[in-house]
DNA sequence: ACGAAATATTCAAAAACATGCATATAGATC
DNA sequence: GATCTATATGCATGTTTTTGAATATTTCGT
């Protein structure tokens, strides 16, 4: 175990270490959705819930993918699935087969 | 997935996502060491060692057991070692296997 | 081109964290 | 009981993180 390797963990780590951060991970780990999506689900203000996706992307967690206004987010880090899948339980078709469309959120996929 | 939950796993990752910790996390899962050991692998001063040792133990990962003048500390959660295991490598018994004496460190264990 | 909607960026203030250093405690030995 | 050794604690300080709020950007529809 280089001091490299364990820097890079512990960033890694790092990352999943807020709880809003875990939280939207969860949430992506399923489906990709778009920020207000997110916004919906975790009642928390829209500039917040970007800087933390902010945080995601430059650290290459998550990818996004626009789609006419909106921007779509997803998991992207196999590494980072893994953890999600020890610390939070595996992310099984049939617990979350059908994507769950928020009703007070507007966005193309949702309506 | 409740909050609670959330909150509790986004603080284990909070506690893994420190280089220090995560490789006295990584020499505790191999075996049992005391903070004399730990110093002499790790090149911190001692009270440094002593202070991540303290959040470790009070957050439940590691737990003490004295020995004399020494103190030897050993992982205690089954959570945080099943996630050692993915972040890190599996602690292999053959890869492993001997206990590692250090030199420079003259606990009842290393000499 | 203009307005509106979705998302991003920037900035500031408070809180939390990391780290170094001085010192305190506890147990062993003489 | 004095002293030595291993470990723990307390405190000060600089740095990072967190979060809120204002504002900017992008893209679409008209």
């Amino acid at each position: 175990m280089t001091d490299r390797q364990l820097e890079e963990q512990a960033l890694r780590f790092k990352l999943l270490g807020h709880p809003v951060r875990l939280q939207i991970l969860d949430i992506l780990r399923r489906n990709p959705e778009c920020v207000c999506h997110l916004e919906a689900v975790l009642g928390k203000p829209q500039p917040y819930i970007s800087q933390q996706l902010r945080v995601l992307r430059e650290a290459g967690v998550i990818v996004d993918s626009k789609e006419g206004l909106n921007v779509f987010y997803q998991l992207a880090d196999p590494e980072v699935a893994a953890l999600l899948n020890v610390a939070l339980g595996p992310n099984l078709p049939e617990r979350n087969g059908a994507r769950q469309s928020v009703s007070f959120c507007d966005c193309p996929h949702c309506s």
